[in-house]
DNA sequence: GCGTAAGCGAGACGGTACGTCATGTCTTTCA
DNA sequence: TGAAAGACATGACGTACCGTCTCGCTTACGC
């Protein structure tokens, strides 16, 4: 019969304070040093009150990321398809070096082993790739991306290269990263038929 | 004035067992419930001779890692690259979904906090990176790949899409996964120019 | 600045509700068991409507045992020492048996840690006290009683031992404990000097 | 599947440090202010070290209570039963002044809520007046003591005074409380039926 | 072939964080 | 505006692992 609390009576400078402070947190000290008690001391709040609220601490920072993807708008239609891939995947390479990347780094760590923490990274990601699959549905029919290709995989092959890069910290991106991959992957990695005469 | 211990003294059978029940461990109830206590119980052994040996729980799971590497050939080179690109990523595939994919799971988080892990993950990683360059250069020799494209970047192309859909679990993947991305990438997202008359 | 409430708008029946369901608590689950939140619950009231009107748990049950008290006649007189003693412990004999022994066993508990139920502790000692002392210097005065003895010290004669018995739980007391303690009491421990030929 | 840990392992300083914490700690704040977490930190020990040995605070104090007893001889035996009864309320007396009176004070306390706490003070309690009840029963030889008196009843007359008047708190008592109150039980609270014309 | 020193299993130790509970205060809602 | 409801900050609870340590036991090397 446990009863769960009634949110109208929530005290919203609370909740502010808890949620900033978990991303600060998280962003000084790195996910893993990230403990309610941690949260709690710096937020000035009781424990009782995060756990009333979450369940656990990467709910905590689920909340600080969905707060983060509302302030970016959706992904951008200018009519030109590659400037608006460009446009988006330098936001997101932006973002991975920001706080929200140490957070959604941690995320990606806690989706792992916590399965509120992995719905709540599906339910993000799934809005990411949705919203990436209409402005390319929209490209095939303007000619501008393969109509054969799904689409699934051509999100992947455009994300994946940059949180490859990101998720293994193999080396440090240069700036025009984004830029070069969508280049190569548009044109393909076969050497071009027979480099015109021009 | 901290002594190491004598190498040549060292009981095999505990290193096996270790070993092995960290890796079991890791497979049967995630990484995060993988702890040194569970291990050693596990693996009916004392607590201090994991400590004596290894600096954490992913420096054992690092071992197990680098044997199954070992197990495994280095890139294959048949002198076709698509081929080899294939059965490469195919077997990469498939360790993803094996026992070692929990553990290779495990060490990536690991490597977020542990900067043992990270070592560890990094010389893994690096080694493989190095392996498919040295095949990508001969195939740039051969006229297989584009001459111009940057090799760590294509390597991200290549390995992206794969790391992205299992570590981000988006989707599961079919078994001809690879085989369709190795198609798309080396041809490219754009449309063929004009489907030639043959 | 702090407000006290206007006593003259009290919820007679909540008083009434909490007194009594603190009481209840303390016999049927102890004294330990009896929390603020509980004796709420029970009595179907607001915690603060417990804290606006006492200052913790002790001072509910506190009113209880006043309330006990006035609800029994004072210190018998008959005229008949004896007798009076008689009649007064075996009450007391009687209550420490009854519900209001488990509250008043609980307030002797509390008044060691809280100064409130100490003082009102004391309080009610006080009186009894004072009621017995009186009985008792009519007593010296009908020779009844040896005048030479200090009267706190003869209270604490009579009553220790049930006190003793009842709050250190040795044993448990015949109905007629009392009876054969103050004819001990009053003829003295010491061999009767030559048993009177009659 | 619990395991109890192994007696001849013990760290023997934490022990002494455990208790002697514990017990200053109840002389100096009180019982009610005695938690686990302040007897660990004051001495220096983690409080899983108290949960493995002890089931609650209450245990602690019990051992150190049997400790005090151990050191004090049993009930002393010079054949002369007034001073010997003398010689044992006064050596209580100031015991209750002690620091081991804050702490029998506590256990008292505890033992009305907590049954480990109740059994040890029980088995306190009987060794001591069991102890009593032998020298009372040899002085019965001895004609010193009606043989026709209740030994256990004997026994509360004699600690019931001091027991009433230490943990009522109704009064400071002088030290030669029990020098009188010895006199007047003996003799009894009637008045000598002649005073001799001496 | 025997003493000694190391590795071993076991597990107690001082700690940190966990998630729960009750405290006493404060705020909101309703009659 | 008093009372119910209950969210709040606080802090102790008892548990799980951490990484260090100290025990006896056994193993294997070196004199």
């Amino acid at each position: 019969m446990s009863r769960q609390p009634d949110p109208n009576r929530r005290n919203e400078q609370s909740r502010q304070a808890i949620v900033t402070a978990a991303a600060d947190l998280c962003a000084e000290v790195g996910f893993a040093a990230v403990t309610v008690e941690a949260i709690a001391a710096r937020a000035g709040v009781g424990k009782q009150t995060i756990y009333r609220w979450w369940p656990s601490k990467a709910a905590v920072l689920l909340e600080y990321m969905e707060r983060e993807r509302e302030r970016a708008a959706g992904f951008p239609d200018t009519g030109d398809l590659a400037a608006d891939l460009l446009t988006q995947t330098t936001a997101l390479q932006r973002l991975f070096d920001s706080d929200a990347g140490a957070v959604w780094r941690g995320l990606l760590i806690a989706a792992q082993s916590d399965d509120v923490a992995a719905d709540g990274v599906r339910a993000l990601l799934e809005q990411a790739i949705v919203e990436a699959k209409q402005r390319l549905t929209k490209a095939q029919g303007t000619d501008e991306l393969r109509s054969d290709a799904d689409l699934d995989m051509v999100v992947e092959i455009i994300f994946g290269p940059l949180y490859h890069a990101w998720l293994l910290r193999t080396r440090p991106l240069p700036k025009a990263y984004m830029s070069d991959v969508l280049k190569l992957v548009f044109e393909g990695l076969k050497p071009r038929d027979r480099p015109l005469i021009r």
